[in-house]
DNA sequence: CTGTGTGCAAACACTTTGCAGGTGT
DNA sequence: ACACCTGCAAAGTGTTTGCACACAG
């Protein structure tokens, strides 16, 4: 699936900015920051419109938010994010390695299900674990 | 126990700032961010001194770190903290209600066991599920 | 051509740092 | 008395907004 048709089919035009941010994220195994994605584009974009893309791309679905400790990263939407239905999820286990810094998705863990307690009704979940990563492990 | 044995047992000295900010903790159900805590006091401190009030107390673990996409908020260290030989964890259940806004531990609910991939080692392990709160739920 | 995206400037919000003076022990 | 805490000022960092122009469809 091209760039271009990616875009397209989250309605969204195809500028320039957004097929590189696109691909940053595509080629990335773990989560990127603003900062990350300034850097990378080698400040071909300005700030602001970096701000702006990744705000779309979060609100359209093609990224979605990574929290740890160090503060906010993105990271794309894989296909674990479809449910048969076609519903958007977030159901994600993001791991971040104490000892290089990164986060990353483990899109092949299945969260268990949780039981709560009565009258909470539960939409999403998200998970984070924090420990040594593999390539840190050795 | 009082605050001013609270604030002993972890080292700190007993100041007007400290006990405030403690007590507003304590009575707080739900996770503070800096601002709440600065309202709520009223002004009656400085907004460094709140930051570096915050940042000691969790230094020394008499609170935690809350992340949802809202940003930071801190939560006062209940029992669930300590295992029996006294070691401090954060494997907390965290639960923002999509309603009121409102993200608070949920100490009764136990993690599951999670297995992950092969190589990957894990310290820590944070929870948070969203949806809607027993009082929202009516 | 029209509506949307981009760049620039500026404002705004959040957090940290340095230092002088005050407070707890 | 000493070390630490606090308030103030300022700087640093991260993010948003307004507006004019450029570009995609």
């Amino acid at each position: 699936m091209s760039i271009k048709n990616t875009l397209k089919r989250y309605d969204l035009r195809h500028t320039s900015c957004r097929q590189d941010v696109l691909l940053l994220f595509q080629a990335s195994v773990k989560a990127l920051s603003h900062g990350d994605v300034e850097q990378q584009l080698s400040d071909q974009y300005d700030r602001v419109t970096i701000y702006r893309t990744l705000k779309t791309f979060v609100e359209v679905g093609l990224i979605h938010k990574v929290l740890d400790e160090d503060g906010l990263r993105y990271a794309h939407c894989k296909d674990a994010c479809q449910t048969p239905d076609h519903q958007h999820h977030h159901n994600h286990v993001h791991f971040k390695c104490q000892q290089c810094g990164q986060t990353s998705c483990l899109d092949s863990v299945q969260i268990p299900a949780i039981k709560l307690p009565n009258g909470y009704a539960q939409q999403a979940v998200n998970l984070l674990i924090e420990g040594v990563c593999v390539v840190c492990n050795q």
